[in-house]
DNA sequence: GTGAAAGCGCTAACAT
DNA sequence: ATGTTAGCGCTTTCAC
């Protein structure tokens, strides 16, 4: 019905009566255009009756510019990616430049290495951990610029971090003042660099209490409800059970406080617990968690910036500290 | 460092020292090339060394086809959004294009029309009620191939729905089958279609199991675990309360079971809760909950391919069939 | 203040 | 079995 053939710059032009290199000039608001009002609207009216949009792939073509970037998460299931998606989208709109989200398939990382060799996308964020090293040097070599965001990635040099030492470190403070000593951590994956550094700030930050870090008290090894259930378990099932738990993640805290249901501990009463995300569902789990909030939102957005090249950090990691610890339900004072 | 120019086809072509157009037949497997084995080889071994990857602009430009499909979701906090997406995103990877998933930002439809308009993408799935009956004008007017998932859209002909009305019959008849009659319906939003095909399916389901419903047990309007909460407290407050309830979405389910545990309220023991769509969190709620699975991946893959034009259905609203109840602990025979 | 012309990198119809 | 050619629709330098 509405097939009438595509209108281009010429179109626009004859109808307007000039060179189509003016309508051009006019829709890129050319600053060295010098231009009779009156021509410009003839040029406007002219846009607007034949309803004319530019193609994209022309432009691009001519520019050597697409417009667009990549963000690569590991899974559009965890929450976590909403909040950096949501941020990286709202700074590409900012720059009308189009975000395009995908999920890491491990199988077939030449995907991406196209998207950016081919010109389909000008950068890309990376959110995954999911790429091999070898990937990760494909996409280099492409020479297009690369940013992570949340986690360091070995060969990109670019990276929007939160400060997730500082994340753990404000939860085993909050523990400890509430008087618990045996403060256990249900960890992350081992090859995860966001596990790493939580694992450290619990750490660090046991020792800064004055408390010495108790190997039997770290357990798990994943970012699911499974794992999380597990460790619990575990950790419930030790002849001495910790009286607080920091969990490296809110899927593993949900498993955790499953297993802790299940076994009749009652957390916070027996049995504290505390993680690290402050997604919504936190909120409402029962009991209501006690989280640290991170500023995702935030970071994905800063993540474009550096692709921009609009950041002030040139290069360097970015480290956000906006960390700030929640209190509700599920932590309360050592029995 | 590796910022060698782009190659382009001549710069292979010369390599090979076979014309441009030869390589690009090559690339494209032209079936109606001859090609003497040998030639082929040099042209794909210049490929190798010179690392080539096809302008995407040029061959869109030439082409007039941009191998890009968009999908439109409201909110990708929204888990039921995950695995549409996965489902998409799979159907798309098979026939080598590329999804781009995004947000629908209310303020500024514009945006989608002109990423249709420009020949950026070349087809719409749409997965969100977010958009002004204007907008969606708009989009049509491209002439560009929509096609709507898990809702009906006005002026959209092309669907691929759940069959929602289904799911609450579900439901109920589980709960009449454990000796409920009264029971309540916590609604989804008043404008929203599969809140209303499940209010329906929901009433259905009451006459065919020799109910009257009762105007007074539907309440809330919302998919938001706050309305959830309200709409259960609302219920809970009736004279007569009911010993069931159907909610409309995971999140309102959530603020529902929190609602009740806040009041006291046993569930499944004082008031049985079930749900439809049966993403991971439902599993791990306490107490687990009862819901609906509905074949939500599968539904993202048929829309990619209803864009694509290759699904079976020509034009005509599908709906999938394959819901099955997941009976969890938050149902139980009526007291 | 406006127009002419070249060319971005590719594909496809048509030579040879 | 391979080469020639003509654009796709746009931007940009330069000319008038």
């Amino acid at each position: 019905m509405t097939s009438a053939k595509r209108v281009t710059l010429t179109d626009v032009a004859k109808l307007a009566r000039v060179d189509k290199s003016v309508v051009s000039r006019v829709i890129n608001d050319d600053d060295r255009l010098v231009i009779k009002p009156e021509t410009r609207d003839r040029v406007l009216a002219a846009i607007q009756e034949l309803d004319y949009h530019p193609n994209a792939a022309a432009r691009s073509l001519r520019t050597a510019q697409s417009g667009t970037y990549g963000l690569l998460i590991p899974d559009f299931a965890n929450p976590i990616y909403a909040e950096i998606i949501k941020g990286a989208e709202q700074a590409a709109a900012a720059r009308d430049t189009v975000l395009l989200t995908g999920t890491v398939n491990e199988d077939h990382p030449e995907r991406y290495v196209r998207m950016l060799a081919s010109g389909r996308v000008e950068g890309l964020l990376l959110a995954s951990d999911k790429l091999s090293a070898q990937a990760i040097e494909a996409l280099r070599h492409t020479g297009r610029p690369i940013v992570s965001v949340n986690q360091r990635v070995p060969g990109v040099e670019r990276m929007i971090l939160a400060d997730d030492e500082r994340a753990s470190a404000l939860v085993v403070r909050h523990l400890t003042d509430l008087g618990h000593e045996r403060i256990a951590h249900i960890r992350g994956p081992r090859n995860s660099d966001t596990a790493r550094r939580r694992l450290n700030g619990y750490r660090g930050a046991l020792r800064a209490g004055g408390l010495t870090p108790d190997p039997a008290l770290v357990a798990g090894d994943g970012y699911t409800s499974e794992t999380g259930a597990e460790a619990m378990r575990e950790l419930l099932a030790l002849p001495e059970p910790p009286t607080a738990v920091l969990v490296a993640n809110v899927a593993a805290a949900v498993g955790a406080l499953s297993a802790a249901r299940q076994l009749g501990v009652r957390v916070p009463e027996d049995v504290s617990v505390a993680t690290i995300h402050d997604i919504p569902l936190a909120a409402n789990l029962a009991p209501a968690l006690t989280t640290v909030r991170m500023p995702l939102a935030e970071m994905g957005r800063q993540g474009m910036l550096a692709l921009f090249g609009e950041d002030s950090g040139s290069g360097r990691t970015v480290v956000r500290t906006e960390t700030e610890l929640i209190v509700r339900d599920s932590t309360s004072a050592r029995a």
